[in-house]
DNA sequence: GCTTGACATGTTATGCTATAACATACGATA
DNA sequence: TATCGTATGTTATAGCATAACATGTCAAGC
Protein backbone atom coordinates (compact mmCIF):
# COMPACT_ATOMS: atom_id res chain seq x y z
CA UNK A 1 0.00 0.00 0.00
CA UNK A 2 1.41 3.72 -0.85
CA UNK A 3 1.41 6.52 1.12
CA UNK A 4 -1.40 8.07 -0.83
CA UNK A 5 -3.29 4.84 -0.82
CA UNK A 6 -3.21 5.12 3.04
CA UNK A 7 -3.95 8.42 3.45
CA UNK A 8 -7.12 8.11 1.50
CA UNK A 9 -8.59 5.33 2.87
CA UNK A 10 -11.03 6.35 5.08
CA UNK A 11 -11.20 2.47 6.66
CA UNK A 12 -7.66 3.24 8.62
CA UNK A 13 -9.40 6.60 10.85
CA UNK A 14 -11.10 3.29 12.67
CA UNK A 15 -7.82 0.90 12.78
CA UNK A 16 -3.77 1.28 14.48
CA UNK A 17 -1.24 2.66 11.92
CA UNK A 18 1.37 5.18 12.04
CA UNK A 19 0.48 8.36 13.16
CA UNK A 20 3.56 10.03 13.34
CA UNK A 21 3.58 9.28 9.41
CA UNK A 22 0.50 10.76 8.17
CA UNK A 23 1.07 13.38 11.13
CA UNK A 24 3.93 14.42 9.36
CA UNK A 25 3.30 14.25 6.10
CA UNK A 26 -0.12 16.60 6.63
CA UNK A 27 1.62 19.34 8.56
CA UNK A 28 3.53 19.49 5.58
CA UNK A 29 1.33 19.85 2.56
CA UNK A 30 -0.57 21.86 5.53
CA UNK A 31 2.76 24.44 5.41
CA UNK A 32 3.17 24.36 1.52
CA UNK A 33 -0.12 25.13 1.31
CA UNK A 34 -0.05 28.28 3.47
CA UNK A 35 2.82 29.85 1.52
CA UNK A 36 0.96 29.22 -1.60
CA UNK A 37 -1.57 31.22 -0.50
CA UNK A 38 -0.09 33.61 1.74
CA UNK A 39 -2.06 32.35 4.81
CA UNK A 40 -0.16 33.18 8.00
CA UNK A 41 0.56 29.20 9.60
CA UNK A 42 1.51 31.19 12.69
CA UNK A 43 3.10 29.41 15.83
CA UNK A 44 0.09 28.58 17.93
CA UNK A 45 -2.10 27.85 14.41
CA UNK A 46 0.31 25.60 13.66
CA UNK A 47 0.95 23.89 17.03
CA UNK A 48 -3.17 23.52 17.16
CA UNK A 49 -3.23 21.84 13.78
CA UNK A 50 0.05 19.63 15.54
CA UNK A 51 -2.48 19.05 18.27
CA UNK A 52 -5.25 17.50 16.34
CA UNK A 53 -3.06 15.60 14.35
CA UNK A 54 -1.63 13.75 16.71
CA UNK A 55 -3.93 13.23 19.06
CA UNK A 56 -5.68 11.74 15.90
CA UNK A 57 -9.42 12.38 16.93
CA UNK A 58 -12.11 14.78 17.50
CA UNK A 59 -10.80 17.09 20.29
CA UNK A 60 -13.40 19.87 21.86
CA UNK A 61 -11.74 23.46 21.94
CA UNK A 62 -10.82 23.25 25.42
CA UNK A 63 -8.86 20.10 25.70
CA UNK A 64 -7.10 21.72 22.42
CA UNK A 65 -6.78 24.57 24.64
CA UNK A 66 -5.22 22.96 27.30
CA UNK A 67 -2.08 21.77 25.02
CA UNK A 68 -1.79 24.88 23.55
CA UNK A 69 -1.23 26.73 27.25
CA UNK A 70 1.12 23.61 27.90
CA UNK A 71 3.07 24.52 24.53
CA UNK A 72 3.57 28.21 26.54
CA UNK A 73 0.41 29.72 24.41
CA UNK A 74 -2.37 31.65 26.51
CA UNK A 75 -4.95 29.48 28.21
CA UNK A 76 -7.90 31.82 27.67
CA UNK A 77 -10.78 30.15 25.03
CA UNK A 78 -10.35 32.29 22.11
CA UNK A 79 -6.80 31.49 21.99
CA UNK A 80 -7.94 28.11 20.82
CA UNK A 81 -11.03 29.10 18.98
CA UNK A 82 -8.92 31.67 16.91
CA UNK A 83 -6.47 29.04 15.96
CA UNK A 84 -9.44 26.06 15.04
CA UNK A 85 -11.56 28.97 13.32
CA UNK A 86 -8.29 29.66 11.34
CA UNK A 87 -7.85 26.08 10.14
CA UNK A 88 -11.13 24.82 9.37
CA UNK A 89 -11.15 28.12 7.32
CA UNK A 90 -7.83 27.06 5.35
CA UNK A 91 -9.39 23.21 5.17
CA UNK A 92 -6.76 22.37 7.48
CA UNK A 93 -9.69 21.00 10.62
CA UNK A 94 -12.98 20.09 10.00
CA UNK A 95 -15.87 20.98 12.70
CA UNK A 96 -18.06 18.11 14.04
CA UNK A 97 -20.86 19.73 15.67
CA UNK A 98 -22.62 16.61 16.62
CA UNK A 99 -19.44 16.67 18.72
CA UNK A 100 -18.81 20.25 19.59
CA UNK A 101 -15.69 19.34 18.26
CA UNK A 102 -12.40 19.40 15.34
CA UNK A 103 -10.51 17.10 14.22
CA UNK A 104 -7.30 17.92 11.21
CA UNK A 105 -8.46 17.28 7.92
CA UNK A 106 -6.46 14.15 6.29
CA UNK A 107 -5.93 15.30 2.93
CA UNK A 108 -5.94 19.26 3.16
CA UNK A 109 -6.02 20.63 -0.56
CA UNK A 110 -7.66 18.49 -2.25
CA UNK A 111 -10.96 19.66 -2.77
CA UNK A 112 -13.53 17.41 -0.98
CA UNK A 113 -16.56 17.63 0.92
CA UNK A 114 -16.53 15.67 3.68
CA UNK A 115 -18.65 13.62 5.62
CA UNK A 116 -17.84 12.41 8.56
CA UNK A 117 -18.97 8.82 10.64
CA UNK A 118 -18.61 8.98 14.08
CA UNK A 119 -19.17 6.01 15.96
CA UNK A 120 -21.30 6.45 19.10
CA UNK A 121 -19.59 3.47 21.34
CA UNK A 122 -16.19 4.69 21.19
CA UNK A 123 -15.96 8.16 19.72
CA UNK A 124 -13.77 7.72 16.88
CA UNK A 125 -14.56 9.75 13.89
CA UNK A 126 -13.68 9.06 10.13
CA UNK A 127 -13.54 11.03 6.96
CA UNK A 128 -14.50 10.19 3.81
CA UNK A 129 -14.86 11.66 0.27
CA UNK A 130 -18.51 12.31 -0.21
CA UNK A 131 -18.81 14.25 -3.52
CA UNK A 132 -21.72 11.95 -4.25
CA UNK A 133 -23.17 13.34 -1.17
CA UNK A 134 -22.07 17.03 -2.32
CA UNK A 135 -23.49 16.75 -6.10
CA UNK A 136 -27.07 15.38 -4.37
CA UNK A 137 -27.17 18.44 -2.19
CA UNK A 138 -26.13 20.91 -4.47
CA UNK A 139 -28.86 19.20 -6.85
CA UNK A 140 -31.41 19.56 -3.98
CA UNK A 141 -30.36 23.04 -3.59
CA UNK A 142 -30.73 24.00 -7.35
CA UNK A 143 -34.33 23.03 -7.30
CA UNK A 144 -35.00 25.20 -4.46
CA UNK A 145 -32.55 28.18 -5.62
CA UNK A 146 -30.80 27.80 -2.79
CA UNK A 147 -26.73 28.47 -3.05
CA UNK A 148 -24.58 26.35 -0.86
CA UNK A 149 -21.52 27.98 0.10
CA UNK A 150 -20.51 25.48 3.09
CA UNK A 151 -21.84 21.95 4.30
CA UNK A 152 -22.51 19.49 6.97
CA UNK A 153 -22.86 16.28 6.55
CA UNK A 154 -22.21 14.34 9.92
CA UNK A 155 -24.06 10.24 10.56
CA UNK A 156 -23.91 9.05 13.90
CA UNK A 157 -23.40 4.74 14.19
CA UNK A 158 -21.07 2.24 14.62
CA UNK A 159 -17.95 1.33 13.63
CA UNK A 160 -16.77 -1.72 12.67
CA UNK A 161 -14.52 -3.00 15.58
CA UNK A 162 -17.29 -1.51 18.24
CA UNK A 163 -20.48 -3.31 15.66
CA UNK A 164 -17.93 -6.39 16.01
CA UNK A 165 -17.54 -5.98 20.00
CA UNK A 166 -21.29 -5.59 20.58
CA UNK A 167 -22.61 -8.50 18.54
CA UNK B 1 -51.70 23.69 -5.44
CA UNK B 2 -52.56 20.57 -3.50
CA UNK B 3 -52.59 20.49 0.32
CA UNK B 4 -49.75 17.37 -0.47
CA UNK B 5 -47.44 19.38 -2.80
CA UNK B 6 -47.97 22.58 -0.51
CA UNK B 7 -46.44 21.07 2.15
CA UNK B 8 -43.72 19.00 0.31
CA UNK B 9 -42.25 22.29 -1.38
CA UNK B 10 -39.31 22.78 0.64
CA UNK B 11 -39.28 26.04 -1.39
CA UNK B 12 -42.14 27.20 0.28
CA UNK B 13 -39.97 27.45 3.70
CA UNK B 14 -38.20 30.50 2.19
CA UNK B 15 -41.78 32.39 1.11
CA UNK B 16 -45.02 33.48 2.66
CA UNK B 17 -48.30 30.82 3.13
CA UNK B 18 -50.50 29.57 5.10
CA UNK B 19 -48.99 28.74 8.61
CA UNK B 20 -51.92 28.09 10.45
CA UNK B 21 -52.90 25.45 7.52
CA UNK B 22 -50.09 23.63 7.88
CA UNK B 23 -49.63 23.64 11.60
CA UNK B 24 -52.99 22.43 11.77
CA UNK B 25 -52.08 19.46 9.98
CA UNK B 26 -49.04 18.57 11.11
CA UNK B 27 -50.04 19.00 14.15
CA UNK B 28 -52.76 16.49 13.36
CA UNK B 29 -50.61 13.63 12.13
CA UNK B 30 -48.45 13.89 14.96
CA UNK B 31 -51.69 12.73 17.26
CA UNK B 32 -52.30 10.39 14.74
CA UNK B 33 -48.70 9.11 14.85
CA UNK B 34 -48.52 8.71 18.38
CA UNK B 35 -51.48 7.25 19.23
CA UNK B 36 -50.19 4.56 16.49
CA UNK B 37 -47.29 4.45 17.90
CA UNK B 38 -48.63 4.68 21.83
CA UNK B 39 -45.64 7.42 22.27
CA UNK B 40 -47.38 9.89 24.84
CA UNK B 41 -47.79 13.43 23.10
CA UNK B 42 -48.68 14.79 26.29
CA UNK B 43 -49.68 18.46 26.97
CA UNK B 44 -46.07 20.44 27.19
CA UNK B 45 -44.54 18.07 24.57
CA UNK B 46 -47.74 19.25 22.14
CA UNK B 47 -47.11 22.51 23.06
CA UNK B 48 -43.71 22.66 22.35
CA UNK B 49 -44.64 20.95 19.04
CA UNK B 50 -47.19 23.75 18.72
CA UNK B 51 -44.33 26.32 19.38
CA UNK B 52 -42.20 26.04 16.89
CA UNK B 53 -45.02 25.19 14.34
CA UNK B 54 -46.51 28.68 14.65
CA UNK B 55 -43.03 30.29 14.38
CA UNK B 56 -42.34 28.65 11.19
CA UNK B 57 -38.35 28.70 11.92
CA UNK B 58 -35.89 27.24 13.92
CA UNK B 59 -36.30 28.03 17.60
CA UNK B 60 -32.73 27.86 20.27
CA UNK B 61 -34.07 25.63 23.45
CA UNK B 62 -34.05 28.39 25.53
CA UNK B 63 -36.88 30.40 23.28
CA UNK B 64 -38.98 27.30 23.61
CA UNK B 65 -38.48 26.85 27.23
CA UNK B 66 -39.80 30.86 27.34
CA UNK B 67 -42.81 30.00 25.24
CA UNK B 68 -43.45 26.80 26.97
CA UNK B 69 -43.56 29.03 30.18
CA UNK B 70 -45.68 31.41 29.49
CA UNK B 71 -48.16 28.68 28.66
CA UNK B 72 -47.82 27.72 32.49
CA UNK B 73 -45.71 25.15 32.04
CA UNK B 74 -42.15 25.10 33.70
CA UNK B 75 -39.41 27.48 33.16
CA UNK B 76 -36.13 25.38 33.35
CA UNK B 77 -33.58 24.64 30.59
CA UNK B 78 -34.81 20.81 31.03
CA UNK B 79 -38.57 21.13 30.67
CA UNK B 80 -37.66 22.40 26.90
CA UNK B 81 -35.15 19.79 26.51
CA UNK B 82 -37.02 16.65 27.57
CA UNK B 83 -39.61 18.04 25.48
CA UNK B 84 -37.35 18.61 21.95
CA UNK B 85 -35.89 15.56 22.17
CA UNK B 86 -39.01 13.60 22.48
CA UNK B 87 -40.02 15.44 19.48
CA UNK B 88 -36.83 14.75 17.70
CA UNK B 89 -37.02 11.24 18.87
CA UNK B 90 -40.61 10.63 17.38
CA UNK B 91 -39.41 12.61 14.15
CA UNK B 92 -42.16 15.40 14.92
CA UNK B 93 -38.82 18.34 14.96
CA UNK B 94 -35.68 18.15 14.00
CA UNK B 95 -32.16 19.35 15.51
CA UNK B 96 -30.43 21.49 13.51
CA UNK B 97 -26.47 21.09 15.15
CA UNK B 98 -25.32 24.51 13.54
CA UNK B 99 -28.18 26.85 14.62
CA UNK B 100 -27.98 25.34 17.93
CA UNK B 101 -31.89 25.12 17.07
CA UNK B 102 -34.84 22.73 16.73
CA UNK B 103 -37.35 22.79 13.83
CA UNK B 104 -40.56 21.18 13.36
CA UNK B 105 -40.46 18.26 10.68
CA UNK B 106 -43.27 19.39 7.82
CA UNK B 107 -43.74 16.20 7.03
CA UNK B 108 -43.39 13.47 10.35
CA UNK B 109 -44.42 9.70 9.52
CA UNK B 110 -43.07 9.23 5.76
CA UNK B 111 -39.58 8.10 6.43
CA UNK B 112 -37.11 10.45 5.02
CA UNK B 113 -33.56 11.55 5.57
CA UNK B 114 -33.89 15.50 5.85
CA UNK B 115 -31.65 17.82 4.35
CA UNK B 116 -31.68 21.73 5.55
CA UNK B 117 -30.78 24.56 3.91
CA UNK B 118 -29.85 27.19 5.95
CA UNK B 119 -30.00 30.92 4.75
CA UNK B 120 -26.88 32.84 6.27
CA UNK B 121 -28.93 36.03 5.68
CA UNK B 122 -32.11 35.75 7.20
CA UNK B 123 -31.83 32.26 9.31
CA UNK B 124 -34.48 30.75 7.17
CA UNK B 125 -33.93 27.06 7.24
CA UNK B 126 -35.42 24.85 4.27
CA UNK B 127 -36.38 21.18 4.95
CA UNK B 128 -35.45 19.58 1.37
CA UNK B 129 -35.81 15.71 1.36
CA UNK B 130 -32.53 13.88 -0.20
CA UNK B 131 -32.99 10.50 -0.55
CA UNK B 132 -29.97 10.54 -2.90
CA UNK B 133 -27.81 12.14 -0.40
CA UNK B 134 -29.17 9.47 2.24
CA UNK B 135 -28.06 7.01 -0.23
CA UNK B 136 -24.90 8.01 -0.77
CA UNK B 137 -24.08 8.22 2.58
CA UNK B 138 -25.45 4.65 3.23
CA UNK B 139 -22.82 3.72 0.65
CA UNK B 140 -20.10 5.52 1.56
CA UNK B 141 -20.62 3.86 5.46
CA UNK B 142 -20.72 0.44 3.44
CA UNK B 143 -17.28 1.00 2.13
CA UNK B 144 -16.30 1.44 5.53
CA UNK B 145 -17.93 -1.49 7.37
CA UNK B 146 -19.81 2.15 9.25
CA UNK B 147 -23.19 1.12 10.21
CA UNK B 148 -25.36 4.69 10.01
CA UNK B 149 -28.16 5.38 12.40
CA UNK B 150 -28.53 8.87 12.55
CA UNK B 151 -27.75 11.29 9.95
CA UNK B 152 -27.32 15.28 10.26
CA UNK B 153 -26.96 16.94 6.30
CA UNK B 154 -26.96 20.78 6.78
CA UNK B 155 -25.76 23.50 3.87
CA UNK B 156 -25.31 26.78 5.04
CA UNK B 157 -25.40 29.74 1.99
CA UNK B 158 -27.95 31.68 0.31
CA UNK B 159 -31.76 31.39 -0.21
CA UNK B 160 -33.28 32.86 -3.29
CA UNK B 161 -35.00 36.06 -1.81
CA UNK B 162 -31.43 36.70 0.04
CA UNK B 163 -29.41 35.80 -2.82
CA UNK B 164 -31.54 38.20 -5.15
CA UNK B 165 -31.22 41.31 -2.30
CA UNK B 166 -27.45 41.22 -1.80
CA UNK B 167 -27.25 41.03 -5.86
C1' DG C 1 13.93 56.37 11.26
C1' DC C 2 9.29 56.77 12.13
C1' DT C 3 4.51 56.40 11.43
C1' DT C 4 0.72 53.96 10.15
C1' DG C 5 -2.19 50.19 9.30
C1' DA C 6 -3.21 45.34 9.17
C1' DC C 7 -3.14 41.43 11.53
C1' DA C 8 -2.21 38.25 15.39
C1' DT C 9 -2.28 37.33 20.19
C1' DG C 10 -3.49 37.93 25.02
C1' DT C 11 -6.94 38.84 28.66
C1' DT C 12 -11.26 39.92 31.02
C1' DA C 13 -15.72 39.14 31.27
C1' DT C 14 -19.91 37.29 30.02
C1' DG C 15 -23.51 34.88 27.47
C1' DC C 16 -25.43 30.86 25.56
C1' DT C 17 -26.22 25.77 25.40
C1' DA C 18 -26.94 21.52 27.78
C1' DT C 19 -27.24 18.05 31.38
C1' DA C 20 -26.76 15.74 36.06
C1' DA C 21 -29.24 14.81 40.04
C1' DC C 22 -32.95 14.76 42.81
C1' DA C 23 -38.00 15.71 44.14
C1' DT C 24 -42.75 15.36 43.03
C1' DA C 25 -46.84 13.88 40.61
C1' DC C 26 -49.67 10.85 37.89
C1' DG C 27 -51.60 6.78 35.73
C1' DA C 28 -51.73 1.78 34.84
C1' DT C 29 -51.69 -2.51 36.79
C1' DA C 30 -51.53 -6.33 39.95
C1' DT D 1 -53.99 0.32 47.50
C1' DA D 2 -49.25 -0.69 46.85
C1' DT D 3 -46.04 -0.43 43.32
C1' DC D 4 -43.79 0.50 39.11
C1' DG D 5 -42.82 3.16 35.14
C1' DT D 6 -43.01 7.44 33.17
C1' DA D 7 -43.41 12.43 33.03
C1' DT D 8 -42.65 16.81 35.04
C1' DG D 9 -40.61 20.24 38.06
C1' DT D 10 -36.51 22.30 40.26
C1' DT D 11 -31.79 23.21 41.73
C1' DA D 12 -27.40 23.46 40.48
C1' DT D 13 -23.64 23.19 37.54
C1' DA D 14 -20.97 21.86 33.52
C1' DG D 15 -19.57 22.78 28.93
C1' DC D 16 -19.25 25.64 24.70
C1' DA D 17 -18.50 30.09 22.49
C1' DT D 18 -17.83 35.01 21.71
C1' DA D 19 -17.78 40.24 22.59
C1' DA D 20 -14.78 43.77 23.70
C1' DC D 21 -10.64 45.69 24.57
C1' DA D 22 -5.37 45.75 25.32
C1' DT D 23 -0.96 44.56 23.63
C1' DG D 24 2.38 43.10 20.45
C1' DT D 25 4.44 42.40 15.76
C1' DC D 26 5.70 43.24 11.26
C1' DA D 27 5.80 45.34 6.70
C1' DA D 28 4.70 49.40 3.56
C1' DG D 29 5.16 54.02 2.77
C1' DC D 30 6.49 58.69 4.12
Amino acid sequence: MTTEQKHSDPALAFAAHDHAHCTGDVLARAEELSAETGARLTPVRRRALEILLESHRALGAYEVLEKLAEAGFGNQPPVAYRALDFLVDQGFAHRIRRLNAFAACMHPGEAHSPAFFICRACDAVAEAPAEAVRRAMEAAAARIGFSVERMNVEALGLCPTCAEAAS
